[in-house]
DNA sequence: TTTTACAAGTTGTCAGACAACCTGATCGGA
DNA sequence: TCCGATCAGGTTGTCTGACAACTTGTAAAA
């Protein structure tokens, strides 16, 4: 069963992947340049010892991610300007503990700017979405039940305030796939205890800023969130983020 | 040849793209949950009347979205949560500008953040590798070639100042894709003097900031190269992020 | 010279088969 | 009863061969 739990880590990649992956790093490195054509399928599957249908799956997943064109009759061609493009984090699995912390750290850094803007943007539209879901976490603390999923719509809801599309779908994107509980889970799976009170005191504070039209403010209170989030799952940015200047 | 060019434009699309767009539309309208399991390969194929190739690129293309997962034995299931963010700067016949504004405007707010970061990290090397690039773009200038690569060179040299692989990536995909140059051609094809000293006489106040290692004194540079490129291409951020509080 | 027709090449689609894998049910022994 | 092994069916992954739809360049015809 060792082997069994090895095999589920160590999984072989799917062929389509290693193809898709080796095409990738070579549009990446600019051995095919944009507008140039791809080797035909016929090719590419002898190249790679597959099957065509492997390749094409590949190819698939390349125009997916907007990375190459196919035009029928004529041939695959790397993608000039693309019309959609797929901005993948990390491959396979998930991040390494080691790059937690990186990536805790760009959602620092948007995050204060995202509240920053939004102290900046917001209509009185916003501000009652984001007071509703501060009421909901005080609901959930006093109730001793699982606040984290109203922490979760706070921030998205002061991602909303900037009323910037692509800001709001970074930081959702960032907050479903790290949100306390869950960075919890991963950095120490025994300890459970959030201390929310003390997060919402944080919220409240960052709330008020946005609330009053003080940018400043809001980004000073979104920085001292973020660092207090990160030192209660054990990471510390302190030092990095936190003095102004020198 | 009216009808061919008609044709060209309101070709069919093809069938694999339907079958997705269907299938993406039932999952965005929760039609399909996240984690319900979709109908077999097989099902699918018969429903919507193709031969399974066609519904395996289809679903080939949702997994590179990151919508779905398939585990091979087991079927394919709606994912919890994303593992790539999709950038869609087209809609159907041209670009949409309002989606331009966005996303600069995000990659202004990474990006001065970036600097910041790059001002309190940055090593000896960095400089260098930094200062290279910024030689690079004089000689263009001087030359009268095409700056922008150097340009873009810069911006990267950085983003790796930072120290932080996701950060850097990050920057790396909205340069790649975004850069002066690239903006240019979209919002104004015509148009094509791109001022470089001026944007060249920016970037020297930000590598200076960082050199020094001043991180406010980085941000503020940063803030204005973005927000003078941005006015290049004919976007204003001025009002929303130049000024400080209220 | 211009137009048409054709042939070769390429991607798109189809069909059937087998391999790898997962899941639940069945059955035998304790 | 309980538990473990075995098995059968179903599902995705891959392979193969074929044909359809389309593009492109070339050669023949006007």
């Amino acid at each position: 069963m060792g082997i069994n739990e090895l095999k589920k880590i160590v999984r072989a990649p799917r062929l389509s992947e290693e193809v898709s992956n080796a095409l990738e790093t070579k549009i990446a490195r600019g051995e095919l340049a944009p507008g140039d054509q791809l080797p035909t399928e016929k090719v590419l599957a002898e190249t790679f010892g597959v099957s065509r249908a492997v390749v094409r799956e590949a190819v698939a997943r390349l125009r997916a991610d907007g990375r190459i064109e196919t035009r029928q009759g004529s041939g695959a061609f790397v993608a000039q300007a693309p019309k959609s493009l797929n901005f993948r984090f990390w491959q396979g699995d998930g991040p390494a503990l080691v790059e937690l912390r990186d990536i805790f750290e760009l959602r620092a850094m948007i995050e204060t700017s995202v509240t920053e803007l939004a102290a900046r943007r917001r209509i009185p539209e916003d501000v009652a979405a984001m007071q509703r879901h501060l009421q909901a976490m005080d609901d959930a603390i006093r109730d001793g039940s699982d606040g984290s999923e109203a922490d979760d719509d706070f921030h998205l809801a002061v991602a909303a305030a900037t009323h910037n599309t692509y800001a709001y779908r970074l930081i959702e994107f960032l907050g479903r796939h790290f949100s306390d509980s869950r960075r919890l889970a991963w950095v120490d799976p025994g300890r459970r205890e959030t201390l929310p009170e003390e997060a919402q005191a944080e919220h409240r504070a960052m709330f008020e800023a946005i609330a009053a039209g003080n940018p400043a403010r809001a980004r000073r209170c979104a920085q001292e969130h973020l660092r207090g989030a990160a030192l209660r799952v054990g990471i510390d940015l302190a030092t990095d983020l936190s003095e102004e200047g020198r």
